[in-house]
DNA sequence: TTGATTTATTGGAACGTTCCATTTATAGAG
DNA sequence: CTCTATAAATGGAACGTTCCAATAAATCAA
């Protein structure tokens, strides 16, 4: 059924009667060919069930289509929509995204980044696995493929980045907490070697600062990103002899472990214990208590990392601008009663 | 930095003092090189900064070593734990998997799809977006390339398909909700053009039938597969004259929505209204209540899949057998009271 | 030594495109 | 009717690999 050898550009000039060149004219769609012609070589290409060959293309072309998608987690649907934010600037610009998942291990990444390499991706956008070394970048950069790191970065590299505005956005959570009245804080979670980790808790020891909370009121409980995670976090906490009364979590997934593990004491989030999360995924809305987050615009920060790279592509240089993205905080129930909370709004 | 034009296969004999033959040997890890020749190719294709172009390569061997994952909707977190478990299986056999997303759009998909072909991948695994066209394969069969449905099926395709045993689950979950004394019993959420759906509900009513509850007691409630979705059929449902006491829902997310819309009524799922899920998703063990639900081991049959899809490509065919994978219902609170949970086990 | 055998290496012809430089056909001007 | 300008179509040389057939070098049997 199957005609065995795939069909050419040569087959399908042999079907319309006319030269490989010009059914190559076609398929580009180049205004030069005769409209009659252009249909008969059409008709042709649907009979023989031709499918272009990307790869042989390239080999004369500059550039491919393909642009590559490196995720540290997909399980996480915080990148989830990230890559759907990217997705829709790059269907528009005719680009191809291909993504793969490297399941926050380095070497798989390594892996992947090789392969999309060899695949003649046009561009890379990357959000690091923890643990990336400096150099795994080397090469790539070597070879004049521009990259851009999406939600991470990596501490002394000179890749833009593109982010959120990650100390902003754990400022004014705190603000929000001691706002509320509490005055003993913790930081639930994450582990100092993300960057994003540095500048959040940054952001969270800033407004401490500010707020003059002294040091001993104020603590810092490392923790798997996850809702295990968080619900040891909390368990730690507790059990410390004067425990906090809210905490700020490095992210949702966090704070929904220590709402479970709140419950799980008989405590209620929002009434005994203030939680706020980071990144404001689409559950955090729907959970229950609904969690006060930092909202960081997933979606818009993967459109404008798709731009960013669209943009390095076109003017074929490796270098662009950090760019950070606004933030805001969604105030709800688990960070406490509904009174006439007001977010803060510092210069 | 950079050398301009990219280096190639010449350049590192050049370099070695080689032919390109030998080098392209030496790529390939063949035994035939002598040792210490290997390791002053090796040794040039480092210093020239070397990075090989599948694309060429590809003119000239049979397949290419990726294989196209195409995904209906990627923040579902089912979806990408399907990717995960495939992915596990393609890294030990040096297989790339590239995902791309549809978001549910069958034309999004077919460029999707198109791209993928161009690239040459050597196969294909598909969760097909609703309202996909019976003849949205044909080309691609007919150009030899092997696909796999992950999930869902298309109607009257004779394309393999890796799917959980829907119609059991959702026997095995109703049986479980008349053997808590329910008799009058509702079925919520999803739509009568997915495949998936017709299988379930048959279940549903299959077990309705079997244990004789009457017609007028069974309420069919289609809805978004979604939280938001969940919440309708929940309203719709206890609207009615004769309200339903239990539900079985098409999927998780749209049992949140259910316990959710509960909650906001007073009413607590388990003691007032049974409610179970479908694909036992990592957060219904932690939400509150602990979801019933039918797991399907998702990661496994992603594995499946993928193994299922080696096979094909390795013995050059389009044609597998299908593959149901075994299902269970994991019985927690959202059900109802704990009195000795006894999970149905017919033949 | 000579020829046969094995071991390493190599040139050259593909593979399916693109694109440049030509050729051929068509039309317009004189 | 010839000449030139324009439009449409074409052949051939790349592009970076693989792989076959062939060569060159080393080893061995006689």
């Amino acid at each position: 059924m199957a005609s065995r050898a795939k069909a050419t550009i040569l087959d399908i000039a042999r079907e319309a009667g006319v030269s490989k060149s010009t059914v190559s004219l076609v398929l580009q769609g180049s205004g030069l060919i005769r409209p009659e012609t252009a249909v008969k070589v059409r008709k042709a290409i649907e009979d023989v069930g031709y499918v272009y060959n990307r790869g042989a293309a390239n080999l004369r072309k500059a550039h491919s289509n393909v642009i590559g998608m490196v995720i540290n987690d997909l399980t996480n649907p915080f990148f989830a929509e990230l890559a759907v934010g990217m997705e829709r600037v790059f269907q528009a610009a005719g680009v191809v995204p291909f993504i793969a998942n490297t399941a926050e291990n380095p070497v798989r990444q390594e892996e992947v980044l090789k392969s999309m390499m060899e695949q003649g991706v046009a561009g890379l956008i990357v959000s690091p696995a923890r643990g990336t070394t400096p150099g795994a970048f080397r090469r790539i950069e070597a070879a004049g493929v521009p990259v851009v790191f999406a939600m991470r970065r990596l501490p002394e590299s000179r890749i833009p980045a593109i982010a959120p505005d990650n100390r902003r956005g754990a400022c004014l959570a705190t603000e929000h907490l001691i706002r509320k009245g509490h005055s003993r804080l913790a930081f639930f979670g994450g582990s100092s070697d993300l960057v994003v980790y540095q500048e959040r808790l940054g952001g969270f020891l800033g407004a401490c600062e500010a707020f003059a909370i002294p040091v001993a009121d104020r603590m810092i409980v490392e923790g798997e990103t996850s809702r295990k995670g968080g619900m040891a976090c909390l368990e730690t906490a507790l059990a410390m002899p004067e425990p906090p009364t809210a905490a700020l979590c490095f992210n949702d997934a966090v704070a929904f472990g220590v709402i479970l593990a709140l419950r799980k004491r008989g405590l209620e989030a929002g009434a005994d214990f203030a939680v706020v999360g980071f990144d404001d995924v689409a559950e955090a809305e729907h959970y229950s208590p609904a969690l006060t987050s930092v909202a960081v615009d997933t979606a818009g920060l993967g459109e404008r990392a798709a731009h960013v790279m669209l943009k390095m592509i076109q003017s074929r240089t490796t270098r662009a601008e950090d760019h950070i993205g606004a933030v805001s905080l969604v105030v709800r129930e688990s960070s406490g009663p509904d009174r006439n909370s007001q977010v803060g709004d510092a210069a």
